[in-house]
DNA sequence: TTAGTGATATCC
DNA sequence: GATATCACTAAA
């Protein structure tokens, strides 16, 4: 077991988000018990010009930490009640990001972050050093699958359909 | 298919 | 200050 580190998500989004689906996220909670969740399915945002992106329409306070360093949680509350997890990639100044769509157990953006207890307090945190949340390589490399991105119809056709979301293969 | 929900951004 | 938007889920 190895914890990812910082080199690990200095990389392109697309290659950090493949490399991410397999690898297990541990989470520690309040009563000192830990949880872990082996991520089944990611997606990667970012580039200047992905529209699909947040940081696309303009930095601004939100989506400033897009910009920052390699390794921070960007957290961000859609529809008013879900919770969705990404980590910030790639150089700084860079907008990049990879969103954690889904665990093997639980399906769906949101549901994941629930189960892990994942909320707007975790904004901003270094997931390489946080110690409440980290993520391991226990050496398990699904096959994976490459998919469009869902959720993004506002983004234009070229953006919508490019395969930048990447699924592990169950039992494999 | 649609109702629910609230932070953020954008427009007065 | 007000409105429009949104990387979703559950219920029907």
């Amino acid at each position: 077991m190895a914890r990812l580190g910082m080199d690990f998500f200095h990389r392109q989004v697309d290659e950090v988000a493949r490399d991410m689906v397999g690898k297990v996220i541990f989470r520690r909670m309040a009563d000192g018990s830990v949880i872990s969740e082996r991520i089944a399915e990611t997606e990667a945002y970012g580039g200047e010009e992905d529209l699909a992106c947040h940081a696309s329409k303009g930095r601004t306070k939100r989506t400033e930490l897009l910009y920052g360093k390699c390794g921070v949680m960007y957290v961000y509350l859609c529809y008013g009640m879900h919770w969705l997890m990404n980590v910030v990639t790639g150089e700084e100044e860079q907008p990049q990001g990879v969103l954690i769509r889904a665990g093997e157990k639980y399906d769906g953006p949101a549901k994941l972050t629930k189960h892990l207890g994942v909320d707007g307090s975790f904004n901003g945190r270094d997931i390489c050093s946080d110690p409440e949340i980290w993520i391991e390589d226990d050496g398990y490399r699904p096959r994976i699958i490459e998919a469009p991105r869902v959720g993004i119809d506002y983004a234009g056709e070229y953006w919508k359909n490019i395969k930048r979301r990447f699924i592990a293969v169950k039992g494999e």
